[in-house]
DNA sequence: TTGTAGGCGTTATCAC
DNA sequence: GTGATAACGCCTACAA
């Protein structure tokens, strides 16, 4: 079934079939109800290859991976081992329907060079790259193409006519997390960092540092570990066995991760969260909805990162210059943190 | 960048070109040689959608998601608001790229018809469609098409020379929970179902009561609800009020969700889990390795259903003829089942 | 308002 | 072993 058909069908010619398609303007009702009548009735729907090789846009964005960065053990993980990107992936995927795009997902490592031949012959109109912060040689060669991409997480800025970034406002949301818990009357609060090799857990850092001496609170304790659940366990634990009067009435965990561990690890030691500490996350993580208690968090995910990505990305395509964009911060109130101001 | 350059530039012609591209046997080493420095040092990829226009197969397959079912209060829900779709679909994609297949991901709806665009025209070589159980017309349509299909958890069987399926086993799972909770010495076993109307509920607890039946174990309960946490929860919570001397020593719940709100419920109550009651959930979602305690599941989910079906694809592709699947079952033991064999 | 024809970048079928 | 050429299905000037 091809557009031949149809003119046949309807009596015209190809390239009337074609402008009823595009909804050309200069074509008698007639004509286009009755073409329109002979599309629905054979079920036809245009090649999407030969438009595109017809110049055409397609309507699919790209979904670029860097999954290097997401290790499991000393291996790599795969996307769907981490709730975390499960869910940015997802989110990106469903802003993308809310505007009528769909998706294409491929991984960029260097075993397979599916996503090159992807990203390199335009099946798609544009492209979202999630690079989890690493500096990749293969990345930077991507934006010197023509496409259009958008970088997520990406903290070494590169900006070109046909390259924007977003990143998530670490800082601010430091910030914004230390305030939370000063506000509700916490003056003793251990911050549990990331990755301290990562941009991003020092920036949330800084802004806790900051925050304390904004409100002129002299105590600041930063212990670092690692992104993990395991991590924020094993550092409370450790912590609580070696101060028995422990001196913290809150915890800023570097993210949901980390928030997790370290509120199992309280509970173990019957400590009550949020009644005897309070903890606070990072990331908004949907699982943070499902723990006891739900997981009060700094949220840059739900409805940013995507969705600001995503309408960066439609700029581009439409022709815009590159820019540079952080996304806002909020705090998500849940529960575990004592509400106390 | 395209062919005749590299040809241009190489000195010989598209067609040989095309030859090394493709591996053709027969070429000779200098020529193969010499154009493959060219394409390399010219960082020249293939354009995907005149390959495909041109009859090759191209390495990208659909994954077309019904979210009609997905729920969320009266509304439809999008994947990132449920863990266990942003999961399944996720490992659909990794077991993709595992395979150095990239997907496509497009919903299925009736505003927009970008799907059926992506679908009725092969940039895609097959599909794998979610259609979460809902029997829809649009599916059974697409089925007739010549596309290569899976359909995944559609119970409603179709199969034909081009589409497989690819459906959880219900009945053993259910079998299989059962089972292993007697084997823990539990003889009093309160069912918790998920939604009643739907297939999968019912052959669950129908695993659920031949397992009962089969060791002589007269008490069966079963409480149908919903497919949440909240229901988990409330039914529990509703079974405590109601029955203070409360008679069951563990829970087989219709999935981890329904699970998650029992545990919550029961921990309210100040019953220990599994100390004092023993919980056993569905979907082994990956979600069950962060809650307290971690919950002990039935799998289908995990290297399964997206693994199975990707296999089917792959097979239907490569020009077998269509078959239907039922997915093994398999016990993950976690934390929130008493071991006491 | 509609039809004709060239081109998009490949692959495949012929020749040579 | 290699080069010309006709598809593949569509879009878009240009002509009428």
């Amino acid at each position: 079934m091809n557009s031949s058909v149809i003119a046949k069908l309807a009596g015209v010619s190809r390239s009337t079939v074609s402008r009823v398609i595009n909804n050309y303007p200069d074509i008698s009702k007639e004509t286009r109800e009755k073409v329109l009548k002979i599309i629905e009735e054979n079920n036809y729907y245009p090649n999407l290859p030969a438009q595109k090789l017809a110049g055409k846009k397609t309507g699919v964005i790209g979904l670029l991976i860097y999954t290097g960065e997401i290790k499991k053990g000393g291996n790599y993980k795969k996307v769907s081992d981490s709730l975390y990107y499960s869910e940015l992936v997802t989110k990106i995927i469903d802003a993308s329907e809310n505007i009528g795009y769909s998706v294409l997902v491929s991984y960029i490592n260097k075993k397979s060079s599916n996503w090159k031949k992807i990203f390199a012959n335009g099946i798609i109109d544009g492209a979202i790259i999630i690079s989890g912060g690493k500096k990749y040689k293969e990345i930077n060669n991507l934006t010197k193409l023509e496409n259009k991409i958008v970088l997520l997480d990406y903290e070494d800025y590169i900006s070109n006519e046909n390259t924007s970034t977003v990143n998530p406002n670490n800082f601010e949301g430091g910030y914004k997390a230390t305030e939370y818990l000063i506000k509700n009357n916490h003056k003793k609060i251990l911050h549990i960092m990331g990755d301290i090799k990562r941009k991003m857990s020092i920036n949330r850092a800084r802004g806790y540092k900051t925050c304390l001496k904004d409100n002129r609170i002299q105590d600041s304790m930063i212990i670092a570990g690692e992104f993990s659940e395991q991590s924020g366990y094993k550092i409370v634990t450790d912590y609580l066995k070696n101060n028995k009067n422990f001196d913290f009435t809150a915890i800023f965990a570097g993210n949901d991760y980390i928030a997790l561990g370290a509120i199992k690890a309280l509970q173990e030691n019957n400590i009550k969260v949020p009644e005897d500490v309070s903890v606070i996350g990072f990331d908004n993580m949907l699982l943070g909805e499902y723990t006891s208690p739900t997981i009060t968090s700094v949220n840059h995910l739900d409805k940013q990162i995507a969705e600001k990505s995503l309408n960066k990305l439609i700029n581009l395509i439409d022709g815009e210059p590159g820019t540079k964009e952080i996304t806002c911060i909020e705090i998500v109130e849940r529960n575990s943190v004592f509400k106390n101001s």
